[in-house]
DNA sequence: TAGGGACCTATACCTTCGTATAGGTAATGC
DNA sequence: GCATTACCTATACGAAGGTATAGGTCCCTA
């Protein structure tokens, strides 16, 4: 029967998924509140198939409580909980070394499922968390850029000079500055190029 | 005991995983070696539970093929299986609805366990396709450049200026900006920007 | 040992970018 | 009406980017 760990310092959390794993009866469940007790816990004489760990609890540190388990654990199968972890923070875990990673969006059976599966010897990546965010970004009013500043944005990421976006959209190059400069404000970032790299990563 | 069916046109392919999935004895497996045979024996009277199309099989045509078998067929589960397709493909087949990606690299028993997975109501979608792909651009040679120009490459996809670029490689500011017109000359591209733009959409 | 390539620096020049300041129109809403 | 906001233009200037040419050191290889 396989031991499962639960480790979250959410209680509510923590109890609500070890009580609903507890229904399945082939599994074990085990939960603790720090990534400290959890690593003792995958260091103890009980042998632990799955440790799933929250990303937002103490001694995390982002994902180096992460890296920690795998590393020094290596046997276990460890696996990451969250429900702010972006996409990237996912796929950064599973290249980790992590065996899963579950939303806290996730229904419980799916969660059930998704844990058999990992137990299996599978690894676990949720589809919606794979595609990159396609139309995430609404388009609308990205940054708090007006209409025009956002057209000017989608020709900077073409790479396109000031003149070039002026040529394009009927303006003054004066006036293509003049956007440029508030795109560079309002996006916080230094320069044209890092505004279309930020903007890329966002999905325009 | 959910029924099975396996649609590739290679019959060595298809009857190896028939007979290996029928070593289970909760699945029942059918076999067809097209599309068209697909879309039948969905629309037969025995119903499918889940139908695993290959991407190359006579009457698939991209993804057309898929996508007729998700529209038609909403009841029954439709994934996709193939040993060619890149991770951009496998994305775009789950966005039309398929509930699995199977890639013929998995393993016989990975091939099970993902297929159990994909029966009890989940999406499977393997982490190598959803991690873009990382490493693939071998930093060593891209695109011609020398060691040095890849370490101010590098800094250019931070959106660096020259300066910045020059402080942190120990460099004056002329050589960076010898380094990054080289680096443009070799990038057949315009503009720093570009440059970073593209390096990032080829992964680095 | 004579080339060739990667590397670094220098001077010079022109272009492009980014900022500042100022002034204009048009649409919207209180 | 008046303030606000988005929008466009203008002049001007310093900073950053990009090009050209030239000359230097290593190190490797023919």
């Amino acid at each position: 029967m396989p031991n499962i760990l639960i480790a979250d310092d959410h209680d509510l959390v923590r109890e609500t998924i070890a009580a609903y794993l507890s229904q399945s009866p082939d599994f074990k469940v085990m939960t603790v509140a720090t990534l400290r007790d959890a690593l003792t816990s995958l260091g103890g004489e009980l042998p632990i198939d799955l440790a799933i760990l929250d990303y937002n609890m103490p001694g995390m540190d982002g994902l180096s409580g992460l890296e920690a388990a795998v590393t020094q654990y290596p046997i276990s199968k460890i696996a990451l909980m969250s429900g702010v972890a972006t996409p990237e923070v996912a796929k950064e875990a599973m290249s980790l070394g992590a065996r899963g990673f579950f939303p806290k969006s996730l229904s419980a059976e799916s969660m059930v499922n998704a844990i058999r599966f990992v137990l299996s010897g599978e690894q676990y990546f949720p589809f919606e968390f794979a595609k990159e965010q396609a139309e995430t970004t609404n388009k609308a009013d990205y940054r708090g850029l007006t209409p025009r500043e956002m057209e000017t944005l989608l020709q900077l990421c073409e790479g396109k000079s000031n003149k070039e976006i002026a040529r394009e959209l009927g303006l003054q190059e004066v006036t293509v500055k003049l956007h440029v400069k508030n795109i560079l404000t309002k996006m916080k970032v230094k320069n044209r190029t890092q505004a279309a790299l930020l903007a890329r990563e966002d999905g325009i």
